[in-house]
DNA sequence: GTCTATAGGCAGATAGAC
DNA sequence: GTCTATCTGCCTATAGAC
């Protein structure tokens, strides 16, 4: 597919998707329009519908496309860092790097959204999370067999209190434009899981 | 006040507010119109703007009407409740009950959507933030300080967690309708800053 | 694939009668 | 205070030429 469509990664189609990501994360769904992506690209609102027949579709797309980098991410993280705190410092980081660029988590976002979007956006975000958890409940799990992590209750609500700090960290420290809040809440937490604590 | 305008506090201003809040809690600042209000109270649009002239003035108020409310709660918490741990479990409960009516946290909601807010309801939205974390702070350094809490830092930062944890996880939890979601994540970051610990 | 043109609806907001 | 009527602008989406 590389090779018999030369430029597809960065065809009409992926730079609609890349000026639909940054306004989706920095602005809402609800908080951007099609005449927005136009201007930017220089294309009009009716070309956008040829890519992307309606809203409710780019948006799916989006979180598809969104949500398969994000795994990829995750298992580059698995596959070449060793020792479950730092496959947590590297999950944070990647939060971190999202944050940065002064945007939420697309599918953080979309959660705020949520009871406004179409419904067929309601699955996507729903299995960004679930694939988050799981993968974080398995390096919790690793982590808490060697005894590398320490914590209290099942692996599946340790990953719960992660994710959702990691989520809260950027809602709350965006506002501020504040990156050291967010390491803060994030340094925090997964030092509580650690299992040397100076306490 | 209270005696020259009876009624004041079920008046249509409270009223426009009261559902305006829910709106805003569950759909987001971006996500209800003027229409929805004026259906759901059998108004016209235009009796609104007779109230709140424009939607940023609407805004402004749920911000200062909630930020009010929400300040009155944590005084009760410090003034009724007795013991560090006490307190910080009361404050997580206030989050379970906006969770519980399948709402968001209004400045939470508004934090997300904060790039396209009219520029008055900012600093409000800091502010709500900036009361919460000075009032945790101060529960956390007063529970450091008996002993009856413990956690590395600054109390600043273990209150930036528990802010972003608990702001967190109603965001994750209210699209899978699941309070336990919330509850798996606040009850472990609250553990996590208790003196006593099993590991 | 991109354009012009336009439809149809809803947004926030205002004027003025009652 | 609430209404009817209306304005202006933006929204998503479509038809059809190029």
């Amino acid at each position: 597919m590389a090779v018999t469509q030369t430029q597809a990664s960065t065809g009409t189609a992926q730079r609609i998707l890349d000026v639909a990501e940054e306004l989706v994360q920095s602005r809402g769904y609800n908080g951007f329009s099609y005449a927005d992506i136009a201007g930017e690209l220089g294309l009009t609102k009716a070309s956008l519908h040829y890519h992307f027949p309606s809203k409710a579709e780019l948006g799916e797309a989006l979180i598809e496309r969104y949500s398969a980098r994000f795994l990829e991410s995750l298992e580059a993280i698995a596959s070449t860092t060793s020792g479950a705190d730092s496959k947590l410092e590297a999950y944070a980081g990647l939060y971190a790097d999202v944050l940065r660029g002064e945007r939420m988590c697309l599918c953080g976002m979309l959660a705020a959204e949520y009871q406004t979007l179409p419904e067929r956006m309601h699955d996507s975000v729903i299995r960004f999370f679930d694939h988050n958890l799981t993968w974080l409940a398995g390096v919790l799990a690793q982590g808490q067999a060697n005894g590398e992590l320490s914590f209290d209750g099942p692996p599946a609500d340790a990953a719960q209190t992660v994710l959702s700090t990691l989520q809260g960290a950027m809602l709350v420290a965006r506002p501020y434009r504040d990156l050291t809040r967010f390491q803060a809440a994030a340094d925090h937490t997964l030092a509580s899981l650690n299992g040397t604590r100076s306490s």
